[in-house]
DNA sequence: AGCATGCTTTACGTTTACGTCAACGTCAAG
DNA sequence: CTTGACGTTGACGTAAACGTAAAGCATGCT
């Protein structure tokens, strides 16, 4: 037998809660297109798809993208095969994108150099004015 | 005999010019505390300590950090020794800092892996393309 | 039936990070 | 001495990313 069959959709509030963001939030994706859940009546039913998004733009921002290259980002997960000039396309901006993130990662690594220096120095002077209190 | 004693201060335009920003920008961080340029009469003066700290403000900015976050970050770069207190505080704030960009960092290597997924799976459509034109 | 709960839309408010005039000072060159 | 070329201070504008009421359905419990 296969698993219990659990609805696998979600309300507004369930998904809110889960991730740690309002209602607000959501609607502001949804105005925006990154996400489109499905209607029933006037009430959004949230499928395992909308989950996946919602995960992957919290991602996008905690790394730091707006919005709108969020969008651009996500989309191509699941953009169908389509034509050649399609996918010549997207794999420039697929090379685009990881230009950008190597970047950040660069600068994150720099950034994380930097702070170990300031620790260094922090541990040294709190040695110092323990030997001389 | 030593280096030709460049001046090495700057203006706003050289600054400006130089980082790629413009001098509405450069006036703003002035305005948050992020840089204090001497002041010659009216006019500001930029040394090398302000161009350094551009310099991190930026990266700070490519990373994706607000700007009071970036001011709270190279505030410790140049914090004075002080009190074990305050050291202590520093280290803290500095081990914050640390696990803030690691999940950056963290989370950038994971798109990264999955934009190589995209990439691979465009490729494969494009030689499918190519074989059944 | 009545009421509380949860979802919905509408719409204005807020914060961040500058952009964009406007209006004025200043200093060297013509 | 006037004309640029830069510099300065307001001060209002704007785009992004939501926050925050306000007010209306729908439903299910009591």
């Amino acid at each position: 037998m296969t698993t219990p069959e659990r609805a696998s959709t979600w309300t507004i509030a369930e998904l809110a809660e889960e991730y740690g963001v309002t209602h607000r939030t959501i609607r502001h994706y949804e105005e925006l297109g990154l996400i489109s859940p499905e209607r029933r009546g006037t009430v959004r039913v949230f499928h395992r798809r909308d989950r996946t998004r919602l995960a992957l733009i919290l991602r996008g921002k905690r790394i730091g993208f707006p919005l709108e290259e969020i969008r651009t980002i996500i989309d191509m997960y699941d953009e169908t095969p389509g034509e050649a000039g399609q996918l010549t396309y997207l794999l420039a901006q697929i090379a685009a994108r990881r230009a950008d993130l190597e970047q950040r990662r660069a600068d994150i690594e720099q950034t994380l150099r930097d702070l170990g220096d300031v620790e260094a120095r922090c541990r040294t002077d709190l040695r110092a004015l323990r030997r001389t209190p």
